[in-house]
DNA sequence: AGCAAAATCACCCAAAAGTATTAGCTCTTT
DNA sequence: AAAGAGCTAATACTTTTGGGTGATTTTGCT
């Protein structure tokens, strides 16, 4: 509490001491030229000059600073190259490795019996993984189990 | 050429101005009131507040506002916004107006059914759609058909 | 060893998708 | 006017897909 409070009048205490001390010296200046006619005048303006670039001091010193901020648009090209799934939303669906397997064939455009003579499977066995995918990813056909994956980052 | 130099330097003749209407103002004060004994101390005090308020004043209008400047990454997905179709492939599979459409439509995960809706047309129609554009396309399902015309730019 | 989840396969039925053929209509080109 | 392309639509048929149920085997984990 006390910290913040020292720090934020150190200068009001700065200022008022290099007043001090400049009218200290214009009044010992008063006394050593007080003979010159246009002494007063030099005072005048050297105290002008001081406390003019101890004003411009103290405002570039206390201003704060504007914020200014930029949005800068991040163009995200969606590439099958650098594609990483998002694991996190594997686990949310609940897929098995097999069944994500088939949902990536499925995506490819592949039939169930493509799919089952790829993997060496029967084709009951891939209708069975299908409707489990159905389920876990809450849609009733592969047109929109493929649309999900891709929009929840299972598939590029 | 001239008038920004004139605008430039103008802050300067103001300054100068003050400067020497507030040297005149003293100088008047001095004779009006040099009985008192104080009142050395009163106009130096008062230079320098109306110096430092000038310094201030000058500090803020000439200086450039400091800005604190903060980036936000804002990550823009390439989506359907900017997408634009490739007229070459388009010609190249020697699609219709329509069969485009219903391709597009059927990309969209619609059913026979629900595109038939969609164009207040005949389920059977859209099948004879569908099978112009396999034909064409050289496919014999929608989903390879939508997969090719994915890649060929045909659909976003 | 034993349990749960995953993976495999089978059978059935209904819905959707796909194939083939035909045909009427409009519009453009020759 | 004739020919061809495109759009529409119907019929009939086959294949694929989706959904349900049930069963067996494999696998992973405690």
């Amino acid at each position: 509490m006390s910290k913040p409070f020292a720090k934020k009048y150190r200068l009001i205490w700065v200022y008022g001491f290099v007043l001090a001390i400049l009218l200290f010296i214009l009044k010992w200046l008063e006394l050593r030229f007080i003979i010159y006619d246009h002494a007063f005048d030099i005072y005048i303006g050297a105290i002008a000059l001081t406390f003019t670039l101890l004003g411009i001091w103290l405002a570039l010193k206390i201003s704060r600073p504007k914020t200014n901020t930029v949005f800068i648009e991040k163009i995200v090209y969606q590439s099958t190259f650098n594609f990483s799934m998002d694991h996190a939303a594997l686990a949310e669906t609940g897929l098995s490795t097999r069944e994500l397997e088939v949902l990536q064939l499925m995506a490819k455009g592949l039939s169930n019996k493509d799919i089952a003579d790829e993997l060496f499977l029967s084709l009951n066995t891939i209708k069975t993984h299908c409707s489990k995918i159905f389920e876990k990813m809450e849609v009733n056909s592969r047109m929109k189990a493929i649309e999900k994956a891709k929009r929840i980052g299972l598939i590029p």
